[in-house]
DNA sequence: GATAAAAATAAACCTACGTTATCGCGCCGT
DNA sequence: ACGGCGCGATAACGTAGGTTTATTTTTATC
């Protein structure tokens, strides 16, 4: 974890524990920084694909458009997260992306980050786990989509964003700008508009969460994670791991070993008590 | 594509070119063939992950079980998929996992797969590529879940199903055994079993599929597919590329031109008018 | 072939949502 | 100051799909 001007070695150095020579490459990479603006296209489907794009400032979402003219949210970027990482291989997008606020994105082609993962064992962990994550975050919504009710659904939308800011931001995260509008909401969330409205007044009237525009502010975190039945671990299981070693070179004894010493770890959530697993490779 | 009687090399070797060498390292993997019957476990959320498994015969499925003791079917897996790619690297797995029916399934150490991702580019792409199936599966899943109607939904499924099958099967997979009862079809889809079958219902009386007990006959695919506005895209977009080649060890040039070449094809589909948006930084 | 267990169907009823419409507010350009 | 516009709130009404219960069919077990 260390300060950097170069956004992707900021990433991924907060996922990974780096080498020397790796932190070299990555300070090397040549990107573009380009200023974008909300409602700005970064790329449609089915466009060719040939760069790797990190946010460094604004919120983005990928979307699906629908025949009948709806859509259909998938995800939400935030500074710092790193997209086109699934069409490295296809090189064509997959989905619609698009700026939700003004901020600036990273471009790193393609064939720099090939070279790169070609070289670096971490950096190829590093962007499976961000896959990883993005799947995962997948899996929760349809989870809520598909068995959880509006106020449960929101709730679940908020604990996430908030989780995931809790990375960046040093603390006060509980009240932020989310700048999605009521109709962004609905259609990540499968809902209607009038009713994501209906839904906030509830968690109001409960004391849970207060909103203005594009300020929310969570009033009870504790309570509203219990009714969401949120748990932040899809968020970060893959990653505390990496961050103490790079099991994909650990000869086989040591990696069992220190999987089955994990293994306990993983099912005492509540508090997360950071406990160093006894493995230096 | 050749025959094998390793289930990995098969499935491996249809998505990408293999060289002999890769072919004798995947040919050299030890693997346990384990029978499993229905209903059995192959692991639980928390447990830990030190094996890959590919099903050779049987279907199975990943779903998560709620507080509430509702349950939300993730992927069904069919014989030819590869399980356990994603806890790779957490050693932890993130799902349950059981099988629908009776089976065969083949384990392959985690330690046996490090050295093989280590040693072959082509396998690591397509360990990717497979994990990126299933992401798109998912996020297809959050569409029927969160836009379709129970029509569409269903429909979509089974295309989705029949296209999946296709692969395996030499034709006629117009009708095919589904191992999924209507509960589980509910589980997956977001339904109730009574809506479910009144599903069934109502896509029998326009004569799209007819269903007796586990076995499927879909009478007009085209017109199901119009129906679901299905697109088999998102199953195969990355394999028809990697069949051609290996991306990550092209040099940049070829890259791109072959990456432009692929774009008007991928555009082929009824309507959408791409537009070239002219930001090229 | 008898019996139990599981799966599917059917009907009646209910509710969490969507839909449509109206209104108020803040912002922008002229 | 004016009108237009996007965003959000609220209310009235409609409906797709859930829930419950009961009956029938199919499969599994001996």
């Amino acid at each position: 974890m260390r300060n950097a001007t170069n956004p992707m070695l900021k990433r991924l150095s907060a996922l990974v524990s780096l080498t020397d020579g790796e932190i070299e490459l990555l300070e090397g990479l040549t990107f573009e920084m380009r200023k974008v603006t909300a409602g700005e296209w970064l790329w449609h489907e089915g466009d060719s694909a040939d760069s790797l794009l990190v946010i460094s400032e604004g919120w983005g979402c990928s979307a699906r458009y629908l025949s009948d003219g709806s859509r259909q949210l998938f995800a939400t970027y935030l500074p710092g997260d790193i997209l086109g990482i699934f069409e490295l291989l296809s090189g064509i997008r997959r989905n619609d992306v698009s700026m939700l606020t003004d901020g600036r994105v990273c471009e790193y082609s393609y064939s720099s980050i090939f070279t790169l993962l070609n070289a670096s064992n971490s950096v190829r962990s590093a962007l499976f786990v961000i896959a990883n994550q993005h799947q995962a975050m997948l899996a929760e919504r349809l989870v809520s989509v598909a068995r959880r009710n509006a106020r449960e659904s929101l709730a679940h939308f908020l604990c996430e964003c908030r989780a995931r800011l809790l990375e960046f931001l040093p603390d006060d995260v509980d009240g932020f700008q989310l700048p999605l509008s009521q109709q962004d909401l609905a259609d990540a969330l499968g809902m209607s508009t009038v009713h994501i409205s209906r839904t906030f007044s509830a968690l109001a009237c409960q004391g849970l969460v207060r909103r203005q525009h594009f300020h929310i502010v969570i009033l009870d975190p504790q309570r509203l994670a219990e009714m969401a039945d949120f748990d932040d671990h899809y968020l970060n299981c893959d990653k505390r791991i990496l961050t103490i070693n790079k099991p994909i070179s650990l000869p086989e004894p040591v990696a069992t070993e220190w999987l089955a010493s994990l293994k306990q770890d993983s099912k005492s959530r509540p508090s997360a008590e950071g406990d160093e697993p006894t493995a230096s490779s």
